[in-house]
DNA sequence: CCTTCAAGTGGAATGCGTTCCGCTTGAGAC
DNA sequence: GTCTCAAGCGGAACGCATTCCACTTGAAGG
């Protein structure tokens, strides 16, 4: 596929400012479609051309830090990166993914809502896959795709949602439970 | 509050019946509101007033099944009822529970698509405070709610449909790893 | 019966995501 | 420079969930 046009691309950009711009300031209900199109100076269709849908939108939001957090935990420092024990940097890897969805909770919720299935086959399975090697690591003999399922869907933005803002848990407790899950596994 | 008056009754009725009707022959993708509400012969503003929004007349419609489960969990005959060991109860409504889902697998997936967070504060709640009961007699010192999301999450819809339609991973493989878990913990 | 009125009703109106399609343009070929 | 055309563009049109509100009615009280 040849690459993005000179156009495209500075739509693209034009596209993400103002959606960014929206969200800062009137939070993510306000960013529908037309009204992103409208600040942009950009037709719908554009939008559409360059992400898809909804969710494709609020993936680019998200895009930036996704990408800087998958490379700290495939090749940054230990804990997250290679060089720490593996259950440690499981017990890292679920910390910082527990944060980093509270850090873009409402993106994550509307892109979910938006399209459900899409974040599986997306950053889902990266997680997944890293996970697993782990595990394999830690325990050979384990189940590690139903483990991996067990640890990572837990913190789902929609779980996450409702145990930190409707029965007002700590996002402490629920890592440190699954901090207890790794150690009981790693034993 | 009052008791629902006849008319209303038989609207309800009328509804639910359609709803079933339109599913049976066009799948939960024909399920429109206003669909529903011409084939039920009602106007669309009846819907919304007995059923809230498309995600609540999807749930009314799996309400009789789920009632069924909760009725055997809570009281019926073990394993999945009152009388057998914690871990084999736990693993037993894991089972059924994956079962139920499966079953019903299109509709949960439009009701938690068209209204996200409905289905905690209902019928995922209800499970939650089901097995942090069973794991506070298996092991009183763990931190038990945390250990039922970890079992309960790989279970939603969402994440079933993924692994099923798209991995090809069985419903066995799935459940047996969570019986693994159980087990490891029962230890 | 008759009165009263909260509960219930239907369907037009609204808002928003998404699709469609005829027009425009960047950029490679000659 | 000019030709060509796939890629890109804008915004009208569409489908569908949801809301709104003026009208109707079941049923309780007198």
């Amino acid at each position: 596929m040849r690459r993005e046009r000179s156009d495209a691309a500075r739509n693209r950009a034009k596209i993400l400012s103002a959606a960014e711009r929206i969200v800062a300031t009137h939070g993510v209900e306000g960013l529908s479609m037309a009204e992103v199109a409208a600040a942009a100076g950009v037709g719908v269709g554009t939008l559409y051309r360059r992400f898809g849908d909804r969710s494709g939108l609020a993936y680019a939001l998200i895009d930036r830090r996704e990408k800087a957090f998958q490379a700290a935990f495939l090749e940054g420092p230990p804990p997250l990166g290679p060089g720490a024990e593996p259950a440690e940097r499981v017990r890292a890897f679920l910390r910082a993914l527990a944060e980093r969805t509270v850090e873009q909770l409402d993106l994550l919720l509307m892109a979910e809502t938006a399209s459900p299935l899409a974040r599986f086959g997306g950053a889902y399975d990266a997680y997944h896959g890293h996970l697993v090697m782990l595990i394999g690591r830690m325990r050979p003999e384990a189940e590690a795709y139903g483990l991996a399922d067990a640890l990572l869907a837990p913190l789902s933005a929609e779980l996450l949602a409702h145990r930190l803002r409707r029965c007002g848990v700590s996002v402490e407790r629920i890592t440190s439970a699954l901090d207890d899950l790794v150690s009981g596994l790693a034993r």
